[in-house]
DNA sequence: GCCAACGTTGGC
DNA sequence: GCCAACGTTGGC
């Protein structure tokens, strides 16, 4: 079973959000190296964080996981769609996703300038400068971390 | 196939 | 709102 870490900006879609709707597709990534991860690697039952971008503060809010094979992003279909692509077709979909689903939310966010300070955290991508990559995989080291992260007192 | 220009991401 | 860093586009 392997490990992600999925970004999405909170204002458009948070944690909350997924909690509510139980699971959902993950629309929009428009990016080759992150639908690569999606479309070829991600295995059902595999777990991820959902990272809040753009947030106060940005940081890994809940855990999710993967269900399903990889399906052909409907948005790039859709005209009115800010993901449409005309280079798209249902014969040949350029854009996939996976389903996700919610696990639980973290007990407290671990923010973005707390998982710097994790020494186990230090080689994850999201974190070095200039990544801009919404999906990453995360080794168990750096997944084990950020989950016992959350169960601490902050400043703890 | 190079690379400048442009658009986007996302922390700050 | 700023802007560094990155990815994509398109002229050549």
């Amino acid at each position: 079973m392997k490990y992600w870490l999925m970004k999405n900006e909170v204002e458009d879609y948070s944690i909350d959000d997924l909690k509510r709707d139980k699971k959902t597709l993950w629309t929009g990534v428009r990016n080759y190296q992150a639908r690569n991860f999606m479309r070829d690697e991600m295995q059902p039952g595999d777990l991820a964080i959902f990272y809040h971008s753009n947030a106060e503060p940005s940081g890994a809010a809940g855990i999710m996981k993967i269900r399903g094979k990889s399906l052909a992003d409907p948005t790039q279909f859709e005209k009115t769609s800010d993901y449409y692509d005309e280079k798209a077709s249902h014969e040949k979909p350029r854009w996939f996703l996976r389903e996700v689903e919610f696990v639980r939310k973290l007990k407290r966010l671990v923010s973005i300038q707390e998982m710097r300070e994790i020494p186990a955290c230090r080689d994850m991508l999201t974190l070095q400068k200039g990544s801009r990559l919404s999906i990453t995989p995360l080794k168990k080291g750096e997944w084990d971390a950020i989950l016992k992260a959350s169960e601490k007192n902050p400043r703890g």
